[in-house]
RNA sequence: GUCCCCUUCGUCUAGAGGCCUAGGACACCUGGUUUUCAUCCAGGCAACAGGGGUUCGAAACCCCUAGGGGACGCCA
């Protein structure tokens, strides 16, 4: 075991630095907990810095879903966006006068040079090194021009990014808090790019100026970050920057222990909330992945983390993010801190919040005749995962390969939107049916059975962008199980077809 | 392919050389309570990946093998 005990001088500040570029992730939300808890444990700050420096994929949509998914798990943060402290701005994209200034030192140290490669050749070499077995990574072509040959080629106009030197020989030597000494040789380190072509920085540029900067102490995040470590490390030894302590936890993974991901799994916080989980219980299951109290007490609050917490308990193989467990979990709370008054207030704001329910009642209201007609067409709303069958799909008009069709495609369609409206939704769906030569009426079936549970439904278009991404991906996912499923084999060649057409 | 990390019941985990005949929880099974069911309670099933060392003593330390995962982007 390791030494775990902290100088609490100078102070203890962690990050969470997730990019705004999809669904909130529960892997941000578990990585955020950790760090919030070990920095609050040692009465230091807990700071959220976003990093959307991926201009093509970020989007202010996606930022301010992920600080409400965190705000709503509890995981607020003492500093980052909205919470200015010293240290701000906390979005990298307000950074890069920083991260400019930053650069050119780098550049007149020489540990870091303008490469002109295309992209064409980057691909072609990379796949030349894979063909040949080889290790893949920048081959230093523009490491041989001179100072003056690369500036003028900059001066001409020629597009560049900038890469950082990597020693060339010898190994770098870390180590890592939860697990000890970790060697890796600079060969296997590549020539990262620190700054784009369009002049933004990548994560490892940004990142490290940015941990620098905030006076980030201890870097706890994903394991799938130990091997560029070493790229880290050698930018804090470039800037002769205090180094801090580096933390890597286990992945969270799907039940086939692969890492956790929306193919085979919900990972969006978003989709916890819409099914009815509460927040203090997936955060308490998120506690227990690679963590446990003392006293074995399974059920615990934030609070009570943060109280016992020791990152030296962590272990190290990577949880399988099981849905039963959570399940029960919840359950135990709704049971044991509910009264029935806080019952009632919580679950008729998740099922009939007002602009829900004033979004349900026009679809609802021409088709009843009493009150009591309303529970049965309209019970899709308010569930979860529905009870279907494979009856349920027939349809003298198409058979099970083509509903399958329709519904993966139609999913790929709908997580493809940039805008979640109802017009986007219904122009997306009629191209897909147009382009499938589909009749609408067709078409519709599988959608509606994986939706609404019934043929016979409210419009499935407004059933779909009423109950949002995260409840109609996990349904019309729960159809295609039904139907039978997609094989892997089946997958790639549907993926080459819907790239054909879409 | 190269490199890195990991490995205790099906799953989440306890375990800091002797408290280990390996503990708890979920799931599953059995029984009890309950007008049904669920809850709740009691019980059961079930694991140290394999092989070598080190040691009086190994789940724990070391080595090898196997298995799993991750990284190898002008993504983060």
């Amino acid at each position: 075991m390791l030494d775990t005990n902290i100088i609490s001088n100078p102070p203890v500040r962690t990050r969470i630095a997730p990019s705004p570029t999809g669904d909130p992730h529960v892997g941000t939300a578990y990585i955020a907990l950790f760090n919030r808890c070990f920095a609050h444990q040692h009465g230091g700050q807990f700071i959220l810095r976003i990093e959307d420096t991926d201009k093509k994929r970020s989007t202010e949509r996606s930022e301010k879903d992920i600080l409400d998914s965190l705000r709503w798990l509890g995981l607020q943060w003492d500093e980052g966006p909205g919470c200015e402290g010293e240290f701000g701005p906390y979005r990298q994209s307000e950074r890069s006068h920083i991260y400019k200034s930053h650069i050119n030192q780098l550049l007149a140290k020489d540990c870091a040079f303008p490469c002109f490669c295309t992209a064409g050749r980057l691909n072609s070499l990379r796949k030349e090194q894979m063909e040949q077995k080889q290790q893949t990574g920048y081959d230093g072509k523009c490491l041989s021009f001179t100072k003056e040959e690369a500036e003028s080629k900059i001066s001409a106009g020629e597009s560049y990014v900038i890469r950082i030197k990597i020693p060339a020989e010898g190994e770098c030597e870390f180590e890592d808090k939860l697990r000890g000494p970790v060697n890796i040789s600079w060969s296997q380190v590549d020539m990262q790019v620190l700054v784009k072509s369009d002049g933004l920085p990548t994560y490892h540029f940004a990142n490290v100026v940015d941990d620098h900067l905030m006076k980030i102490s201890h870097v706890i995040r994903g394991e799938e970050w130990i091997n560029s470590t070493p790229k880290h490390l050698l930018l804090y030894s470039y800037f002769d920057w205090e180094v801090p302590e580096f933390y890597h936890m286990p992945l969270l993974r799907n039940p086939d222990k692969s890492k956790l991901s929306k193919r085979k799994n919900p990972t969006s916080i978003g989709y916890y909330q819409a099914m009815g989980y509460l927040p203090q219980a997936l955060v308490n299951y998120l506690g227990m992945m690679g963590w446990s109290m003392p006293s074995g007490e399974e059920k615990f609050s934030q609070q009570e983390m943060i109280e016992n917490f020791n990152i030296a308990r962590v272990s190290l193989g990577g949880p399988i993010f099981d849905i039963e467990k959570l399940d029960w979990l919840n359950g135990k709370y709704i049971r044991e801190d509910l009264d029935d008054d806080a019952f009632r207030k919580l679950f008729s704001e998740w099922a009939f919040n007002d602009e829900k329910v004033r979004q349900i009642v026009p679809l609802i209201k021409q088709r009843v005749e009493r009150f009591s007609d309303v529970a049965k067409i309209g019970s899709f709303f308010v569930s979860g995962e529905l009870d279907l069958n494979v009856v349920d799909f027939a349809n003298k008009n198409l058979d099970t390969d083509a509903e399958l069709k329709i519904l993966q495609y139609s999913l790929w369609e709908l997580e493809a939107l940039k805008q979640w409206d109802r017009e986007a939704i219904e122009s997306c769906l009629l191209k897909l049916c147009a382009l499938m030569e589909l009749k609408i009426r067709d078409f519709l079936v599988p959608l509606f059975v994986s939706i609404s549970g019934n043929v016979v439904s409210t419009s499935v278009i407004e059933s779909i962008f009423i109950l949002k991404l995260d409840i109609t991906r996990a349904r019309i996912r729960k159809g295609i199980e039904v139907l039978g499923g997609i094989s892997k084999k089946r997958a790639k060649l549907m993926e080459k077809e819907y790239r054909a057409f879409s």
